[in-house]
DNA sequence: GTTTTGGTATAACGACCGTTACACTAGGGG
DNA sequence: CCCCTAGTGTAACGGTCGTTATACCAAAAC
């Protein structure tokens, strides 16, 4: 425990800050590693590639998302409030993490080319990855909150969440998190206000 | 007016789906030029740095932008479809421009270090343009489809667009447009529920 | 006491990047 | 005719980038 502090944590944590606050193209290896006060020969020694890098960074940072939310949901008292939790998450994950823009994986994503690799790109496998966590755990929450349609009531918590991470980078509307709730609440009503039946407009495909 | 056909503009088209199909920094001026169809020196001319057709690309696009959302408004009959004519005239102008991943202002913001030069460079400039025109209109719009606050139906709806741009990079919810129109009627319900005359319409259409 | 482990410093490589200089061509208008 | 405009091709510049090779060092392990 006394000798060298985690060298590779130190690495990870250098190049998530730098990743997601600068941008990871324009960010070379060489201030990561300097950032990390560590030489740029560690660096390759422990992760090989930038690629890789980035790889393990975003893993990390999916366990760590993870368990945040997973502790904000025990926290919260009624179902409703444990499928509510995950904005407040947002916000204390941001506190608790680094000063990135954003979702790191969203922004790994904006950055990168969305070629015909994509089945087997390892980066864009975790992009996936975090999608189809947070979806498949808003629709068991939304399930466990006794929706009506929790399918629906989770792709539209997605799209709230989507909305405020894309708030935070934006830096409007002011306070994302807080605006989320108020409207996930109209939106997880048990037994919906209908104002009309007919589900939804047409659309094309 | 007739020689060459638009040089100009069809640097910039080619920028503009380079940039954003695969990102900027990963995206250099040769293959720009190369997709244009015209010499790197040409494109040097006319722009005289990448930095600065950046600036093009977005100011082009912001106006685009612009003029498409109008016509999606004066198309729409009531007040209340005039306010949600946004939703739509997402979908409608991806369709008409190019293969953008989402938001053109967004992922440069996110790309971007977010620096303390904020003030004077043109581009953040150009993004905080975008933000203020989305959110005038919105305020706008709501306010003459009589909502009771509609600073705060704008600020509402202004997160629901920021989740539809995020929703289509990350190609989750599906169909994040007819989602975020579903619960954009939830959040601007009137002051009163009464919708008792159809609307007039101003023009032909 | 040598080997192993984990780290360091220096330097270089090939590739690419943004940018510019130079010499050239084709057309249009005075 | 000459000049101006608009565009082309080639080649290079300085810089940065990702990556690797080489040699070195300290402490722990056997």
């Amino acid at each position: 425990m006394s000798g060298p502090p985690h060298t590779r944590e130190r690495i990870l944590d250098a190049a998530e800050a730098l990743f997601f606050h600068d941008g990871i193209a324009v960010t070379g290896v060489d201030r990561v590693a300097a950032s990390a006060g560590v030489a740029i020969v560690t660096l390759y020694k422990h992760f090989g590639t930038k690629d890789n890098l980035l790889r393990e960074v975003l893993a990390r940072r999916l366990e760590a998302w993870t368990r945040h939310w997973d502790e904000a949901v025990d926290r919260a008292g009624s179902p409703e409030e444990r499928l509510l939790a995950v904005f407040d998450a947002v916000e204390t994950f941001r506190a608790a993490t680094g000063p990135t823009q954003w979702c790191c994986f969203l922004a790994t994503a904006s950055e990168r080319p969305a070629p015909a690799d994509d089945r087997t790109d390892p980066v864009f496998e975790l992009i996936r990855q975090d999608t189809r966590l947070v979806t498949e755990r808003l629709t068991r929450l939304a399930s466990e909150a006794r929706c009506a349609d929790p399918d629906a009531v989770a792709s539209m918590l997605l799209l709230l969440y989507n909305g405020v991470l894309a708030g935070l980078l934006r830096g409007s509307p002011a306070n994302p998190v807080a605006r989320a709730r108020d409207i996930a609440r109209l939106v997880i009503t048990p037994s919906a206000p209908h104002r009309r039946r007919s589900p939804s407009r047409s659309h094309g495909g």
